[in-house]
DNA sequence: AGCTTTTAGTAAAACGATTTACTAAATCGT
DNA sequence: ACGATTTAGTAAATCGTTTTACTAAAAGCT
C-alpha cells in the first residue's frame, strides 16, 4: 500500500555491479572518453529497462541548482502575463526546467517576502516584473544576493540588468500617428499615477508626438489601486466631461481601456463617431468589442521566448564577466474599427 | 563574487555548542517536552539573527517530500484556469507549499510525459484536469502508483477518487430554464463531441430540461481543436442557416460562445432579439459585450479554495484509510440583457 | 538509600546524488 | 624492455537535513 521506493543510482550499481561513479558520469553524458562503449551500454540498458529517474532533491543538494525558475508577475492571472508565462513554461521544460509562478500585485512588502521564500528554496533564478519602488530591492537582490535575475515589462536606468521590455514610447508614437492620420486632432492619454517604465515611457511617447503634432494635450492619470474599480470609472466619466472636445483617446493599459469602454458605453458615447480609441495590448475582449477596439499589441511569444532564452543563457554562462541581456522588442498598432477616419476628413 | 554560502545547521551547532538534533528538533517545533526553554530560547535567538533558513533540498531528499503541488490545467493561459490558479496558490503559500504550473492541452501524451517529468522531481500531490481518455492513467497514477491527486473540472463515475467539480446539469438546467421563462421555445445547444464529464453533463442537463418543457432539441457538437478556430466558426454558422427557428443557445463553454458571438456579429444578428444567450463560464468579455452576455458562472473563488484546501488535506491525513474528498458546487445563472424576455411574451 | 523513570540532550546513520582523488592495467615511445 | 602516459574505472567524501538509538543526570517512589 506504501509507494514503492523509487530506484537509486546505488541499486543499479549493485545489480550491475559498476561503481556510482561510472553510473553517474553515464546519466550525465560525461562518459564519453572515460568510460568504453561497452559499460555505457549496458548501464544505459539496465536505465532504460528499469525506467530509473535521478533523484532531484538529492541533485539539488550535491550541486545547489534547483533547475526551477520563480517567475514573479504583477498578476498571473492577468491574460497578457498567462500567455507568457504558458510559452516560457514550454521552453523552460525542454531545458529540464520547472517554473513556479506567482503574483507581486505590484506591492513591494509582498514581493520581498516572496522572494524570500523562494531563495530558500534555491531556485536558480528569477524572472520578475518589479514592483513600483523596487529600484533598490532590485539592486540588492541583482549585486549582493549575485541571484540571477531577468527584469520584464519594465527596467531600470540607473543600473545595469538582464531585461525584457516593449519599446513603449515607439508603441504610443505610433497611436498618435494613428489618431492623427485618421484626422483625430483633440487626443486624449488616460495613464496611471507610476514611476514605472513602461507607463512613463507611453505618456512621453503620447506628449512628444502631441507636441510634434502641435496639438493640445488632454491627460488622465488614476491611481493604480484604482484601475480596475469604480472609483476609476468615476475619474473617466469626469474627465470625459470636462472635456467635450476630446475625440480620441489612448488608453495606457488595457485594464484602464476596459474601465474607459464601461464608462463609454454607459454614456452611450458612439466609436468611432464621437470618439476614437486605441489601448496598449490586446486581449480578446477588445478583437470581439462592438466595434472591435484597435490596440498597440505587445508580440507575447517573442517576449515569452527571448524571456526564457535569455534567463537560460545568463544560467549557462559560467563567466560573471558581466554580460547583461537586453532586449527591447517592437509593439504593434493593430487597427480596427475603433479606428475609423472621420468621414468628414 | 561568488555567493556567500548559505549558513547552515552544522555552523549554528558548532557556533552554540549545540548538537544538531536538538537543533533540528526546535526549528521544526518539536521540541516541546524534549529541550528546555533556554536553549530553544537561545537557538531560535541564534537563527533570527542570522536570518538562517533550512536547505529545502536536503528536506526533501531526507523526508521525501518536496513541499510542491503540481496543477496540470487543461490550459493555463485560459483566464478560469489561471484566476484559480492564482488563488490557490495564495493558500498553498501560507501553508509552505509551492505549486507548479502546465497545461494538459487536453492531450494524453503530453499529460503523460508531464506526469512523469514531475514525478521524478518527487512532487506531493497533483492537481489535474485529465485529458480526454485519462481514465486508466489516472486509475493507475492513484492506486497503482499512489500518488495524492486531486481531479478537477472533470470526473469519473467507475472508481473512487478526489474531485471538486461544478453541477453542470444543474447549470445547464438553470440557463433552459431562463431561456424558458425568458419566452424562447427554440432552445440550441452548441456542445462539444467530447466524453469528459461537464461537457455530458451540460448536455445532458440541456435535453432533460428541454423534454420537460416538451421543447424541440437543436444540437451541434464541435471537435474539440476545432472551438477557437475558423472551422468552428464556419459549423456554427452553418448550424444556424439551417435552424431559422432557432431563438437561443446555450454554449458550453465559454471559448464556443466566443466564436459564436463572432459568427452572430458577422451575421448582423440581433441579441436578445433575435437570439437569446447564454454561456458557461463569465469572463469579462461577456460582460463588457454589447448587449451583455448571460452566463452560468462558476464560483471561483470557492473552487479554489475547496481544491487546495483539499489537497492539503489529502496530504497531511496520514490514514490511508482511502477517504476521499469530493465536492460538487453550485453554479449561477447571471442574467444579463442577452437573456432579456421577448416583448410579445 | 536504592531502584526506576523522566528529562534533556547527543552521535551517527541515513537520504541519493556528484565529484575529487586515486589506481590497476594497457599502451606508447624509444 | 623500461618508465611515462593514457584508459577505464573505483572508493569515499560531501551536500544539509531528519531521525533512530542511545546516555548521563536528575527526579520520583517506596
Amino acid at each position: 500500500m506504501k509507494r514503492k521506493k523509487q530506484i537509486s543510482m546505488k541499486d543499479i550499481s549493485r545489480e550491475l555491479g559498476i561503481s556510482m561513479t561510472t553510473i553517474s558520469f553515464i546519466v550525465n553524458n560525461k562518459a564519453e572518453n572515460k568510460i568504453s562503449k561497452g559499460v555505457i551500454k549496458k548501464v544505459e540498458d539496465y536505465i532504460e529497462k528499469v525506467g530509473y529517474k535521478p533523484n532531484s532533491s538529492a541533485q539539488s543538494l550535491r550541486t545547489g541548482k534547483s533547475k526551477t525558475i520563480v517567475f514573479m508577475a504583477e498578476d498571473i492571472s492577468d491574460p497578457f502575463f498567462s500567455a507568457i508565462a504558458k510559452q516560457m513554461e514550454e521552453i523552460a521544460f525542454k531545458n529540464g526546467y520547472n517554473i513556479i509562478y506567482c503574483s507581486t500585485e505590484n506591492n513591494r512588502e509582498r514581493t520581498l517576502e516572496l522572494l524570500s521564500l523562494f531563495k530558500d528554496r534555491q531556485v536558480d533564478a528569477f524572472i520578475i516584473t518589479p514592483p513600483e519602488n523596487f529600484e533598490n530591492d532590485l539592486k540588492k537582490l541583482i549585486y549582493e544576493e549575485q541571484q540571477v535575475v531577468m527584469v520584464f515589462d519594465r527596467h531600470f536606468e540607473n543600473f545595469n540588468h538582464n531585461y525584457v521590455v516593449l519599446e513603449n514610447f515607439e508603441g504610443a508614437h505610433k497611436a498618435i500617428e494613428g489618431f492623427y492620420e485618421a484626422g483625430r486632432r483633440n487626443i486624449a492619454f488616460v495613464g496611471i499615477e507610476s514611476e514605472l517604465s513602461p507607463l512613463v515611457e507611453r505618456h512621453q511617447g503620447y506628449l512628444k508626438t502631441i507636441k510634434n503634432f502641435h496639438l493640445p494635450t488632454y491627460e488622465l492619470f488614476l491611481k493604480f489601486d484604482q484601475v480596475k474599480t469604480q472609483e476609476g470609472m468615476v475619474a473617466i466619466r469626469n474627465f470625459l466631461e470636462i472635456h467635450p472636445s476630446i475625440d480620441s483617446i489612448l488608453f495606457a493599459t488595457n485594464n484602464l481601456a476596459i474601465n474607459g469602454l464601461r464608462v463609454i458605453r454607459e454614456k452611450h458615447i458612439k466609436i468611432p463617431e464621437d470618439l476614437a480609441i486605441i489601448s496598449f495590448d490586446d486581449r480578446d475582449v477588445f478583437e470581439l468589442y462592438s466595434p472591435p477596439i484597435s490596440v498597440i499589441s505587445q508580440p507575447i511569444s517573442d517576449l515569452a521566448e527571448e524571456l526564457i532564452i535569455g534567463t537560460l543563457e545568463m544560467l549557462s554562462s559560467k563567466k560573471e564577466g558581466m554580460h547583461f541581456f537586453r532586449k527591447t522588442l517592437p509593439s504593434k498598432l493593430v487597427v480596427r474599427e475603433s479606428l475609423t477616419a472621420l468621414k468628414d476628413f
